[in-house]
DNA sequence: TCGCGCAAAAATGAATGCAAATTTTTGGTC
DNA sequence: GACCAAAAATTTGCATTCATTTTTGCGCGA
């Protein structure tokens, strides 16, 4: 078989990898796969639609080969469906997937907060918190699209200091699954559960000041389950634009 | 029909009935991705090794293009590193990589005791103290190998029992990652981590009947952590067979 | 009018071909 | 004898081509 491979013995190039691979190549097929994504998750396609293969090689000005090498691999992030000789759909999500993404994204966020405890500086949690009265001043003067966008940076700084490269990556995967389900309308109704949240931040915070780990991974999980909760059963329907 | 296949090679009654999508492929592309991906995982290249394109095409049978769609779709899984214009390697992993996937795996088996505490029913929980009563008498009787396959039977019926279709992909990709990672010989000459590891066993068995979710994960998660600390740090750098 | 069947057209899946880049080999120089 | 440079050979990446399947369009008959 493969058993012929003298050189991984000696090995003279695996001496020098000093590429990090892990997340995102920077390749021309990375460039590629990135631009696709983008493209699928912001919702340019049609829940259910047909990804239509030779459109999007004259919109990326490639051949087939490239993007369909690409749409495989989208389908084995979980953002596409492949069928057999029917070509690849915007995956859909059902009620029910939803909800495990939804638990998935918690025990995600969980781990995250458990080692962001570990490993946060002082001036990583100094971060935070600045991010976090910010929230709390959008909050206050209603300010949704604030309030989300401050909301959304301190998930992804917990995120990022929990400093684990793959727990980024699978949680990015998971985000951008989830991206098309809105839920910002509902908090807009929902004023206590804007409160609710806005209370459980500020246990998020204190957890994490006292770097305790086992606490705040419990608190996110809940939160997350809240969210999902007061999230949108109901995907965005919408295509175009 | 085909003009020149290697007499060998084909072997059409390997394709299997069209089983619905869902969130799995079961086309023939995904019959070769599921090939390969074993192939890598069980060691057949030693880490760090070029995966040789031309090999595994008359290996398998088939051409660049259905090979080269799988070969990305595992760099997307971890497997393997792409290098622009060098090819494909085995990912190697060095001590912190293991570290920060030991904690991912941490966290998912947290979340799946969670969900699990959940969602279980008698009948699941049953069959898990069977299993659980199964291992310890393989502990008792210093029986290694059959500890280990009750250890790994445990873990994955808690996935099970999670009832989460993410969860349980995700979980498995990160099994296949660390596969490779040999422990078992520590194990066998840390007679106390083994006694340790029991008796973590038993307070998993011991929350799980009591359905005590946020307790579970916490004993998961540190469960993890201590079979990281007693595992080998160094991979299997053997190739053949 | 509606359903059925058949043929044309489009799309998918895979193989082959070709240019560019890399690795290996060869030859020359100090 | 070691080191460096240039050419051959292999490999990679992508485009193109081919066979098969699916979908569409249309005519026919009940």
């Amino acid at each position: 078989m493969l058993d012929s491979v003298p050189d991984s013995a000696v090995d003279p190039e695996a001496a020098s990898p000093p590429r990090i691979a892990g997340a995102g190549v920077a390749s021309l097929h990375g460039t590629l796969l990135a631009q696709l994504r983008d493209y699928v998750v912001e919702g340019n396609l049609a829940p259910g639609a047909r990804v239509p293969e030779r459109l999007l090689c004259e919109r990326f000005g490639i051949s087939r080969t490239p993007l369909r090498e690409a749409l495989k691999v989208l389908a084995s992030e979980g953002l596409i469906d492949l069928l057999p000789n029917r070509g690849a759909r915007v995956r859909q999500l059902g009620p029910d997937e939803m909800v495990a993404l939804f638990d998935v994204m918690g025990g995600l966020e969980a781990l995250a907060g458990r080692l962001a405890c570990e490993k946060i500086t002082e001036a990583g949690f100094a971060e935070i918190e600045r991010l976090h009265h910010e929230m709390y001043a959008a909050y206050l003067r209603r300010d949704l699209h604030g309030y989300f966008a401050g909301n959304q940076a301190i998930h992804d700084r917990i995120v990022e200091a929990a400093d684990n490269e793959p727990l980024r990556t699978t949680y990015a995967n998971f985000a951008g699954r989830l991206r098309r389900v809105r839920y910002a309308a509902n908090l807009d109704k929902d004023r206590d559960r804007w409160g609710e949240a806005m209370r459980e931040h500020e246990e998020i915070l204190d957890a994490l000041r006292r770097r305790a780990g086992p606490e705040l991974s419990d608190i996110l999980f809940r939160h997350l389950r809240n969210k999902r909760r007061a999230a949108a059963v109901r995907e965005t329907a919408t295509a175009g634009a």
